[in-house]
DNA sequence: GATACTTATTATGGAGACCATGATTAGTCC
DNA sequence: GGACTAATCATGGTCTCCATAATAAGTATC
């Protein structure tokens, strides 16, 4: 199977089935390895081998044995042992998450965020660049190169020594990774991201839409943590949606999906002209109109409320259809507009009711501006977990794979 | 894991990534055995030993070993060596599909059909019952069982020979096997099916919306095999629509996905009128004008045509809002109307056009009557599979499970 | 501070599953 | 009938796991 391509995933091929991999005493061994690595990963904090050999179902002196050999390869390493427990004191084992890093970019219309993160996902360094609606291509991929930089800087790691990088950029984006189609930057379309953060980087590289990003750091991270089945709502000047089912970012055939908002009869195109003009928010620019507008709501004055409700009743119907669709367990809600979730948060939720069977739970983001980015990076650690940490990986040595 | 719920489902639990499952020498055989059956069960023909080594990438020694035990339980079986080879003939295996049956049932609004097939999916019998929309309840159940009774006579089993019984029914169907929302049958709601099917069959059995069976037959046996995401529409006096992702059905969170149509703005509900209201088909029944005016567009009268454009614009809008959804590879147009696929689908394409990023192929369906019963089957062989042939599985005998 | 107690580690022997290799068997071709 | 071919059978070896017992390193108690 080919795992290492760009954007390709190894599909748990079949019609839904686990692939059966059985095969000689080693690939057991290995199979025990995973279990184990699994066990310290899950864990919160060191494990004892016989809490490990409970936990994988092995026997104390088997456990042992898998254990001193992962050891030597490098990917767990020895604790101090837990004082003042009767008996003797076991040796306790954690997993070595500083072994490898990965690489997660926010690559937005106003800045580029790159996060450098261990292999448990802890943010070790990050690097920022500003830019803006008119950055022409070439220099947006300067300002992306810069903020790797002072990343890698931060964190005093090499290129040669990030295990994968993923990044989230706006628009459609297919299983080739390839910006298919951008609507705020008129330059972006076509650009061949992971070519050029090939250049300095020889790991695998996924590019990925930032909406679905932001879903799958929610839903790894965030307030959707443990829902297997959500709907990642963007609201901000351009709303878009992402949508998550079985626990995975669900892609679709050419990437487009949640693009709900591009029909015309949802009204997410224009539906922002509600808050832009109302009479609350005369004079002020556009982009900070809605701020406005959500911020008179909140005291409540009455056009205001009126122009949130118009807004919300426009949201509502994209949102509904997704939701008679899909059946969602949870809505996240998103964007930039979600910091102002006190005031739209209800004002959708009973806009939705008339649409809806049954209207789910919704719940504002938690994460924050950090949380593309953040999303790039358990899309980065994934690719490391598929190349090491599954069935199919090799669970060598912890090296930077290389493309 | 608790497999045997009713409509409870194995899901791959985590997120997204398989189960990792060493543990001893007795679990490697086990996982060499099922692949072995994957084999066999994947194969066109009987295979010799050398092929089943090649195929699993076990040694020809050990091969014969996990066979010899296969066979001596009951799950292949010797066939004939096939003649005229060079060198000693080998000796030939196969699944033993026999071994085991299961039943589909499909309970309609006017017919219940019931389908035996064997571990293959191929029907060996059937038994029909006919009812009609004020057939009811209890009258309806009894058919069930005269249908069923019908079926295993003619296929020579007894009830406590049927390995898993899966039965289609129209309505919202909850993840506990419950009926909580229907529309054509009024007595129909809290219908404990599977509790009246458990009274005379002892085995598992499961409960589920028929044009999610439909959709899931034409994806294992039909016109859309071996595509991953689809939509399956169903057309007919009432519409509605199922979800096929990752080759999986896909249920949401409550066993409400693809109700899009009860949206208002989609018009579904109210549709069929466009057609009956023709003046082609004036005087005749509602239930056969739709087929009147189908077929006088195919002649080419206008107004007819008209009709058909008018109910593909409304179909058009439900439908464009899935897609944009969800992308999907492929739609089925399934339904008592796709039979009139030739005149309906091209207005229907045409429709989408204007709502959609990237019209996905569609296809007619290709199964006809049975295709909710034989769905039935498919997801009767599902639950023998997850009992018998995962990782999970038991692989212990083919005797018939229990509740 | 010595002794009992508790828990972990280490060492030993055994069983099961797989593999490589060579001898044997059962066909076809000439 | 003899050469050739390809499958099956038989042998011994390796790997991984397990159960059990002996040893080690702490705490608790007197």
């Amino acid at each position: 199977m080919h795992v290492w391509g760009h954007n390709e995933e190894s599909s748990n091929s079949g019609e839904g089935f686990v692939q059966v991999s059985g095969g000689d005493l080693q690939r057991l061994r290995q199979l025990n390895s995973l279990g184990s690595i699994r066990a310290l990963r899950e864990a919160d904090g060191p494990l004892t081998l016989t809490e490990l050999a409970t936990r994988t179902g092995l026997s104390r002196p088997s456990i042992g044995d898998v254990i001193t050999d992962l050891q030597e390869r490098g990917w767990i390493a020895e604790v101090e042992p837990a004082a003042g427990g009767m008996g003797r004191p076991a040796k306790r084992y954690r997993f070595r998450a500083d072994a490898g890093h990965v690489l997660g970019l926010d690559i937005g219309v106003n800045k580029v965020l790159a996060l450098v993160t261990d292999l448990a996902g802890r943010t070790v360094a990050s690097g920022r660049t500003a830019v803006s609606r008119g950055t022409t291509r070439q220099e947006r991929l300067d300002a992306v190169n810069r903020a790797i930089d002072a990343a890698l800087v931060a964190s005093g790691l090499t290129p040669d020594r990030v295990w994968s990088v993923s990044a989230g950029t706006t628009g459609v984006v297919d299983r080739q990774g390839r910006v298919t189609r951008v609507w705020e930057l008129p330059d972006w379309v076509g650009v061949d991201l992971a070519g050029y953060l090939g250049q300095h980087l020889p790991c695998p590289i996924t590019i990925q839409n930032d909406s679905k990003l932001a879903a799958l750091a929610e839903q790894r991270l965030g307030v959707a943590a443990g829902v297997h089945d959500l709907v990642y709502l963007h609201v901000g000047r351009r709303p878009g949606a992402a949508l998550m089912i079985n626990g995975m970012l669900y892609h679709g055939f050419s990437g487009a999906t949640g693009e709900i908002g591009l029909m015309e009869l949802t009204g997410w195109t224009t539906m922002a002209g509600e808050l832009e003009s109302c009479p609350v928010a005369e004079g002020v620019p556009p982009s900070a109109a809605a701020g406005t507008v959500f911020a008179a709501a909140r005291t409540g004055d009455p056009e205001a409320l009126a122009a949130v409700r118009r807004y919300a009743g426009h949201l509502a119907v994209g949102t509904a259809a997704m939701i008679m669709t899909l059946d969602p367990e949870l809505v996240v809600l998103g964007g930039g507009f979600s910091r102002s979730a006190d005031v739209l948060l209800p004002a959708l939720r009973s806009a939705l009711e008339p649409h809806c069977l049954r209207v789910p739970e919704i719940r504002p983001s938690s994460l924050g501006e950090e949380c593309v980015a953040l999303g790039a990076a358990c899309q980065a650690l994934e690719q490391v977990e598929r190349h090491y940490f599954s069935p199919e990986g090799s669970l060598a040595r912890p090296v930077a794979p290389v493309r």
